[in-house]
DNA sequence: TGCATCGGATACGTTTTTGTATCCGACGGG
DNA sequence: CCCGTCGGATACAAAAACGTATCCGATGCA
């Protein structure tokens, strides 16, 4: 009964998200139409408001879905790897968190969308924060393991992801100049030696150096 | 003759542009008709085609003027605080380039679209571009000023767009955590630290610490 | 084999949005 | 003071998008 039927149902459920992502990134959230988007997966309106009520409601399933599928590469690609050297973690955790184009503009323009909902914008809190737990953990070890300690797990993450969006937009922006990816991962690079202090015992904090003792040094010339 | 009549047309036309950040902030740029957008305007659809031909010229139009505004203010801004330290140079940069809820929301879909139009990504990199030129020199010579020497201008002004990028929505995002903006300032003064050299001379580049020197810390354990 | 259910298609009327073609008033020149 | 031009409003027709109400066929169960 409900076995094989659901199935079917889950399958077109399923089609309609991929159509949706689809669409989204070609013509942009606002200017797609159920229409169209029913066009892509080869079915009718009709199948469409069976399966959902909106487009915004297709919007966050299908972004939760395809974030979620990530995550999930990110954190087997992860498992794999977990036994190497920083840099070599690091890279592996970029390589599994893709720069891709289609995904990018999905990803902008629900930003944007959630900058207007404040349900939307912790669901994209979380998520920010699932992909943090998933990764630093792994790159603290990596870090361990050559002598590296760092000092604020937090500030870390956000500063990983931060520097993640901030160059995928460049490199995507510009693709033909081949200096980007190399400049991505400098910068991924220094922010994790910033981050991380080369004792692995913890000395006073205060007088360790670090970001802080950066912005010590900045903020007053002498 | 045409002196007062296209005052008049240039203002109307101004309008329409405002409307149109209006707009586009709130409903989004996809969702946005041109009925509503006259609306906000005070004008009706007569006038705007009048004045532009589609919603993508104003979309164009709208977001060149708003960025040239802005990277007017960021000019006046460093032109007067050009001669202090790093950090409050830094800052004055970041108080002049507001992270504005609207503002993002508007150009995150810009971005978006512009990933679609390779013309509307050359603006975009040349935008960029004219930034970093506006503020990299006051930095360098701010930095200078204590002693310090930035080794890869070019690769230092992408690493802070991108950081300003990255940040900017992690700030909007969680309005509520007062621990973000701190952060924020933080992660741009370790680049800043791992972008430049104590040194005022130049010495042995590649000997130098620096990003590269993270770099191969960090790959080869030892 | 017949029946009930469920998924999706079809058909329909309605509302929005669009773009243009035409009109009106104001302002500048003679 | 009258005329021409220009900016914007009005009016109109066409098209697109919507959401629902209804129908049909397939699948599962008795």
């Amino acid at each position: 009964m409900t076995a094989a039927v659901s199935a079917r149902r889950s399958q077109t459920r399923q089609r309609l998200l991929d159509a949706a992502m689809e669409a989204f990134a070609e013509e942009g959230f606002g200017r797609t139409t159920v229409e169209r988007l029913c066009e892509r997966a080869g079915f009718t309106r009709g199948a469409f408001y069976s399966n959902f009520t909106s487009l915004d409601e297709v919007f966050l399933a299908m972004w939760e879905d395809r974030s979620t599928r990530m995550l999930a590469d990110v954190r087997a690609a992860l498992a794999e790897v977990s036994a190497e050297d920083p840099g070599q973690a690091l890279r592996a955790a970029l390589a599994a968190i893709p720069v891709d184009d289609a995904w990018y503009r999905v990803t902008a323009e629900f930003t944007a969308h959630a900058l207007r909902n404040p349900a939307l914008r912790r669901v994209m809190a979380a998520r920010e924060q699932a992909i943090q737990d998933t990764v630093l953990p792994v790159l603290v070890a990596a870090l361990a393991r050559t002598g590296r300690q760092v000092r604020d797990e937090a500030a870390l993450g956000r500063a990983l992801v931060a520097v993640h969006d901030g160059t995928a937009v460049q490199v995507l922006l510009e693709p033909d100049d081949p200096g980007a990816w190399a400049r991505r991962e400098e910068l991924f690079m220094s922010v994790l030696a910033a981050y991380s202090t080369p004792g692995g015992d913890t000395r006073d904090l205060d007088a360790a150096p670090g970001p802080d003792a950066a912005t010590d040094l900045l903020e007053e010339p002498r």
